[in-house]
RNA sequence: GGAAGCUUAGCUCAGCUGGGAGAGCAUCUGCCUUACAAGCAGAGGGUCACAGGUUCGAGCCCUGUAGUUUCCACCA
């Protein structure tokens, strides 16, 4: 049984991809090597949240990632790429609660610790979803360390850090104005407000002086706030209210008499001029209260609704309450007039909420002072933003950044562990859960809320490696090296890691930052659940394999750009699968089971196989380039072409009259090749496909293969021999065979038509090259029968030329060739020269351009003009003999 | 209000530190040539948004303009 027929006719990734991976898993590939000698390389994932499901935005990331680990693991490091999941604490608690509602429970009728025990539940049940799906992807991170915010030690992390910075002065509770959320009835962090345009409405009301002298005019966007207005502000260098500033004004439907203040912050040019303040329900607001002493009057509930303070609109939602509250003013006189307006509405980025600002008493931490080695860090260059452009929008939010609200009235998290004592009012910060007050000896309330999530995730490049224990991995692996995220959280997590790292380990988290785009739909727009324009990874996997999936995401993306996905991609990528697979059955298929490469002789190399081993050597070292600099779409480019153009199109081609002749005496050296050449290209394409690399490296006959591709040593170019003349000379005949191509094609020569060619060539080198390439003239460009000669002499007239870099070629073809036709053609090509070497001359005759240009170009410049004269030559007396 | 990106073939996009523009798809024309029709061969198609500037030389560097997208801030 040939060995050819163990292979099936076509790959089929269903079969092949779940297998491979579980032999990978089995193996242990993917734990980092053991041998302490190896430099380690370490990534941590971003961890998906645990409540999701496998999108666009987590493939293209974790084929990045996965890109660089195996790249670098075959490269000899001693590779660790950490997985794992976030707790994710507002969207996972929403998702509970929203299931709980179904069944009619309540998270409070439930109490703390049930609700905690259905939310691991949760977890455990749909926790693993996510990783399931990493690894239909392909991602070779190593399983066994996989981690979760939540779990023992990051939570350890967690509180050793909340301590630390309490101790130090970093972390204070205080009463400030903070985004609420109505709907997940939490505060949230300003990074978590999304801004967007929302039509509204100006309404202009007057307040009425106490004293009866007026009222002043104001507008406002928010009507329903008035109730707990506090004050009315003006600019102190507005002329026209100079005389009004420190009188009262009677509140309009709630008759509190409040004051007119004077306050930079107004804006004179803006509206009237005049602002009615609301402290509890603005943050502006809120400044110009504590400057001004004003009394903070809370109005909304948690879940913004009007307070029983307000019995006329008390249990009103704020909308409803604003219909009421604009009737009743404009039924009182007070409505001017009502004016269309755009303006910015913050809302939540969990549910889209409109948030509302309002005063609470909350945990913080003070960012100026830990933000500074941060920026540091980037500066000077210690970290880089891959591409560079990014570090603007890195120190646009740190050099402006405000204080941290970490504090979440939620309950899945890390509980915030401070304690309190009901008895003295005493406060502890301290790891120890089962605090007693150190004053009256009783036991403490620990808070009831919990952490941000992103307080969590920020540690998790040293958490995930056993911080705060001083573990193995932690020295090893720690600082890690690059870090692949999307631009959209550098300022959620990217810059809150790099600040715990400064603060923590006292050394940048990692080294690179490797920013990528978003993945839009085809028509350039973000997928999103609402538009039902996403596409899932999971079903193009199903349908056409990780491999191509992977593909598509990576092919023709520079890095930091927003790509749109296509179909198209996929079909290139299954495309090229096909290809390989088929080039791999072609090589197998000429191959005797007993095959011994044991006497292969470098020597009898023919000129294709110096051409493909040069080639090969090249784009092995660009591709090395390319991927170390990230530039992962141009490496994947190179290494396609090669496959698919120089060694399917050319080097299978021209193998074939070898292998198909059993006599041949380079025949063991071609399938040598073939198998040697293909192999290498498959290592260098595993990084970007590992499926299928590995099924067809496994099945070529090459000296000392590596148990797994995966662990296969990266090609290194300089073992790979270049053969600069040769390789040339190469390029030179395959220039030849497409004039050759070109002219049949153009002169209407069926293929089936087989033509004897006169080659002119002065160079012996070049005629023999033509002589000893007749095997394969013959299949790439029906070719039968190769004369060559120095001069044109004898050529019939009937003969088609075709020109090449050091000669002429003739097709004799007298019964096909009509002279005009010919004359036509050859005129074309005559203009199109001379056009080429006018340039060339103008340039060449430019003394600027002799003196000043590289000698290197400039040589370049007098060979093509040579090279064009030569042509052209050969065409004019072509046509002159053609005209005869 | 501040900042950044994008504008290259009909479509989607590459183009590294400046040296006469590329790919895939689409279109047109031939081929079932014993690895592959998911393929092979050939062809057409671009004043690289616009206007200036630097340079011997600009898709690439600088300035400005227009269109477009995004991020940050936010005036009631």
């Amino acid at each position: 049984m040939a060995r050819i027929d163990n292979i099936s006719k076509t790959f089929n990734p269903n079969e092949a991809e779940p297998r491979l991976y579980n032999e990978w898993l089995d193996k242990g590939y993917f734990k980092p090597s053991d041998d302490k000698t190896k430099t380690p390389f370490s990534i941590v994932m971003p961890p998906p949240n645990i409540t999701g499901q496998l999108h666009m935005g987590h493939a293209l990331d974790n084929t990045l990632q996965d890109i660089l680990t195996r790249f670098k693991r075959m490269s000899g490091y001693a590779t660790l790429w950490v997985p794992g999941t976030d707790h994710a604490s507002i969207a996972t608690e929403a998702k509970i609660v929203a299931q709980m509602r179904e069944e009619g429970i309540f998270k409070e009728d439930l109490g703390r610790e049930k609700f905690l025990e259905r939310a691991w539940d949760w977890k455990a049940k749909y926790g693993g979803r996510i990783v399931e799906q990493l690894k239909k992807m392909g991602s070779s991170c190593d399983w066994s360390r996989e981690r979760f915010t939540m779990d023992e030690g990051c939570s350890e992390a967690v509180k050793e850090v909340f301590v630390k910075y309490y101790n130090q002065g970093l972390i204070y509770r205080g009463e400030r104005i903070i985004n609420w959320c109505p709907h997940c009835l939490t505060s949230i962090s300003n990074a978590e407000v999304e801004y967007e345009d929302q039509a509204g409405h100006f309404w202009h009301l007057r307040y009425p002086l106490e004293d009866g002298s007026g009222y002043v005019e104001l507008a406002t966007t928010r009507p329903e706030t008035l109730l707990g207005d506090t004050a009315v502000a003006v600019n102190p260098k507005d002329e026209r209210y100079k005389d009004i500033i420190g009188k009262m004004l009677i509140l309009p439907l709630v008759g509190r008499k409040i004051p007119v203040v004077a306050d930079d912050y107004v804006d004179i040019e803006f509206g009237t001029g005049v602002v009615k303040i609301t402290p509890a329900h603005d943050p502006n607001d809120f400044e110009v209260g504590l400057r001004h002493g004003l009394e903070v009057i809370t109005v909304l509930t948690e879940d913004a609704k009007i307070t029983d303070d307000y019995p006329k609109y008390a249990g009103m939602d704020r909308y409803e309450a604003r219909e009421a509250i604009i009737k009743d003013l404009d039924e009182g006189g007070f409505l001017i007039k009502t004016e269309d307006y755009n303006h910015n509405v913050g809302t939540c980025y969990r549910c889209g909420t409109t948030i509302e600002p309002r005063v609470s008493l909350q945990w913080f931490v003070k960012m100026e002072e830990l933000a500074k080695p941060a920026i540091e860090a980037v500066k000077d260059g210690r970290i880089r933003f891959v591409p560079e452009r990014f570090n603007k929008n890195y120190f646009n939010w740190m050099e402006d950044i405000r204080d941290w609200c970490i504090s979440r009235q939620l309950w899945w998290g890390h509980r915030i562990p401070a304690f309190y004592c009901d008895d003295c009012g005493e406060i502890v910060v301290t790891k120890d859960d089962t605090a007693v007050c150190p004053k009256c000896g009783k036991p403490m309330r620990q808070d009831p809320d919990t952490l941000d999530t992103w307080f969590s995730s920020a540690l998790w490049p040293f958490s995930t490696l056993g911080w705060p224990e001083d573990t193995e991995d932690l020295k090893r692996f720690y600082p890690t090296d690059t870090l692949v995220t999307g631009y959209d959280i550098i300022t959620f997590w990217v810059s809150r890691m790099i600040v715990a790292g400064m603060a923590h380990m006292d050394e940048e988290p990692f080294r690179d930052v490797l920013i990528h785009g978003l993945v839009r739909d085809s028509q350039g727009r973000k997928m999103s659940k609402s538009l039902g324009n996403g596409i899932d990874p999971l079903e193009i996997i199903e349908q056409s394999g990780a491999d191509s999936l992977r593909f598509a995401l990576v092919t023709g993306n520079a890095p930091g750009n927003d790509q749109r996905f296509q179909e198209d991609k996929i079909t290139m990528g299954r495309n090229l699968s096909n290809k390989i697979w088929n080039a791999m059955r072609f090589v197998i298929m000429n191959l005797e089971d007993d095959v011994d490469f044991s006497g292969v002789d470098s020597d009898k190399f023919t000129l294709e196989d110096k051409w493909i081993l040069t080639r090969l050597h090249d784009v092995t070292a660009e591709a090395t380039q390319n991927i170390d600099n990230y530039d992962f779409g141009v490496a994947l480019s190179k290494i396609v072409d090669f496959i698919w153009d120089n060694f399917c199109d050319w080097y299978i081609e021209t193998s074939k009259s070898r292998l198909f002749d059993k006599e041949c005496e380079t025949r063991l050296e071609a399938q040598y090749l073939l198998n040697y050449v293909l192999g290498v290209s498959m290592q260098l394409l595993h990084p970007f496909m590992p499926f299928i690399t590995e099924e067809v490296y496994q099945n070529l006959e090459i000296g000392g293969k590596a148990e797994s591709i995966m662990i296969s040593d990266w090609p290194c170019a300089d073992d790979i021999p270049a053969y600069a003349e040769e390789a040339e000379m190469m390029e030179t005949l395959m220039d030849a065979i497409r004039g050759i191509r070109a002219v049949r094609k153009e002169m209407d020569v069926a293929p089936s038509r087989k033509a004897h060619i006169i080659v002119v060539t002065p160079e012996d080198r070049t005629a023999e090259m033509f002589i000893n390439g007749e095997g394969f003239l013959a299949r790439l460009a029906s070719v039968e029968g190769v004369e060559t000669q120095k001069d044109k002499e004898g050529i019939p007239a009937t003969a088609v030329a075709a020109m090449f870099k050091g000669g002429e070629i003739y097709l004799p073809l007298e019964d096909l060739i009509d002279i005009d036709k010919e004359l036509v053609r050859l005129d074309k090509e005559k203009e199109r020269l001379s056009g080429e070497i006018d340039r060339v001359k103008a340039k060449l005759a430019n003394q600027d351009f002799v003196s000043r240009a590289p000698e290197k170009v400039v040589n370049a410049e007098k060979d093509k003009q040579k090279n064009y004269e030569e042509m052209y030559n050969n065409i004019v007396s072509r046509i002159a003999m053609l005209k005869k």
